[in-house]
Parts: C-alpha cells; sequence; structure tokens
DNA sequence: TTGAATTTATTGATATATCAATTATTATTG
DNA sequence: CAATAATAATTGATATATCAATAAATTCAA
C-alpha cells in the first residue's frame, strides 16, 4: 500500500489545489474582486452573525490570525463593518454591507457550476464514499 | 446533490489541511527543521537530479517562484549547493550536501507512519476509488 | 547571423498559514 | 474584592501561493 499512499496524499493535496486555482480563476474572470477564502470568510459571517470570529474561523478551517486578517480586508474593500460588541467587549460585531448581498447572489451560480464542473463524471454514491473517507482522514489526523 | 457538493470541497479541503498540519506537528516533534514542502522540494530533486526548477515546481505541484524560495532555504540551511547548469546557463545545477540523505532516511520511516496513521480504517479498494476521483477533479478543473 | 520568440529563473507585491507573544477584557476563586 | 486564570483578538516573524513584471540565456526564423 506504501506507494498508493504516497500517490494518494499527492493526488489530495493536487486536486484541493486544481480546484481553489480553477474557482478562483473563474471568480476573477467574472469580475469579483474576492478571494475564495475572503468569499468563504464572508459567507461565515453572513450564515452566523452571532458568531465570534474564532468560531467563523473553525468553521472555514482557518488560523485566527488569518480571519483577523482577511476580515481587515473585507472592511477595507467595504463588505463589513466592524464594532466592538456591546455585551463583550473583546469581541467585534461585524455587520454586512448592503452590497454584500448581491455579490454573494451573484457569486452563487459560480460556486455551484464551479463544482458540478468539477465532480464531472463522479456519481452522488461515488462522492459520499469519498466524503466518508476524507472525513475519517480528518479524525485520524485531530486525534 | 448540491449540499454534497458543498460538504464534499469542504471536506477536501480540511482534510488535506489537517493532514498538512499532523504531518507538520510529527516532523518538528521529532526535531527535523524541514517544513513539509522544503521536504517536497528536496525530496523531488534528488529523485531527479536533472531536472530543472520547473520540472521539480510541477511536480511538487508548486509555483515557479515558491520552488526558487524554498530552494533559496534549503541552500541556507545547508541541504542544497546550487552553482550555474554547465549545459544552459538559465538552469541551475542543484547538489544535496552530505547530510541529505541521512536526514531523508530518517524521515522516510515517519512520513510512512503518518500516512498510515491518516488512513487508519480506510481500505486499498477505498483509497483506490478515492484516489481515482480525486484523479478526475484534476483533470475537470485543468481542461 | 541578427532580431524576435521562447525558455528558465528571479523579484516584487499581496494574500494566506502558522506559531509565539501580547493586549484587553471577562470570569473565577480564594 | 483583589489576584489569577481564561477568553477574544491582534501583532510580528517567517513560510508559502499567486500573479505580473523582469532579466538572462537560448532557440528559431527570416
Amino acid at each position: 500500500m506504501e506507494k498508493l499512499d504516497q500517490i494518494f496524499f499527492y493526488s489530495l493535496e493536487k486536486a484541493i489545489k486544481s480546484y481553489r486555482q480553477f474557482a478562483q480563476r473563474t471568480m476573477m474572470k467574472q469580475g469579483f474582486d474576492l478571494t475564495i477564502d475572503q468569499w468563504l470568510v464572508l459567507k461565515n459571517i453572513i450564515d452566523h452573525p452571532e458568531w465570534a470570529q474564532n468560531e467563523i474561523a473553525e468553521a472555514a478551517f482557518k488560523d485566527f490570525a488569518s480571519v483577523t486578517r482577511i476580515i481587515e480586508l473585507l472592511v477595507k474593500k467595504g463588505y463589513l463593518t466592524r464594532e466592538i460588541h456591546p455585551e463583550d467587549r473583546r469581541r467585534f460585531r461585524l455587520e454586512p454591507t448592503p452590497k454584500v448581498f448581491g455579490v454573494l447572489k451573484a457569486v452563487e451560480p459560480i460556486t455551484k457550476s464551479n463544482r458540478e464542473t468539477a465532480l464531472n463524471g463522479v456519481s452522488e454514491e461515488e462522492a459520499k464514499l469519498v466524503q466518508q473517507c476524507l472525513t475519517k482522514i480528518i479524525e485520524n489526523c485531530n486525534k
């Protein structure tokens, strides 16, 4: 299995990189000034408006420090406003600006189509199996 | 399939990140002063001594610029020497220093064990299927 | 054989990842 | 209630990713 193991993790690395590059290219081509990481963080903030940054980070598989910096950029780009949280002054209250919703809505079909393209030729069964496998790997690496 | 798609790519992202973190932790714990990216590039250079940097980059799924910088670090850390290639002055000849081989040999069982741990509970059949799936995704994203 | 195109690699700018140290605030506990 | 611990987030340093611009050497074509 040794050789396969090697190929396996190489493929894993290459697959996610290929997908990220592909998705980023598509985003840019459509004229959005968001990286897919910024989009991911933004989406998590919208979906969970009450979460603290560290919870956002966890949901987006990101380091706290990265999230701090990504949020900085999102504020600078005018997608978010940030003020101190009224109930816990260690935290911040992040508010999406009005333009966010239009952008997210516009990005939605692109993301959907990207995923479909990337999974072309992979059946739902297979996808489920792969997904289970990945979950197992995640567990194995985190204990 | 939409919801699954989303979970699928989230899992993909999380799996490779979990594995990389796990592998990096193990490397450090064993006292090696290499990142896994440096190790990956170094290993490719050893395995293909005649390759140009751009070929190494491709094999390691890395950007040319990243490889340039990683090689700089490997030279600085005393794992490589670099001189101009005698047959093509645009290229460089990269030579591993003697200490490289010992280090790579010492890292080998760690990598092997990391992969085994990560794939614990995943059968060879499943791994093969996942691998095929990943290959399909890579192709889909690159055409 | 010169001039244009191609190849190989570097550099700069910006974004993200990671670890460690730090700050500010809140919670605990003695 | 004061001292301490825990929590939320930032900052600094270093590594890697990506894109664009550039430099140097080589190849090719007129």
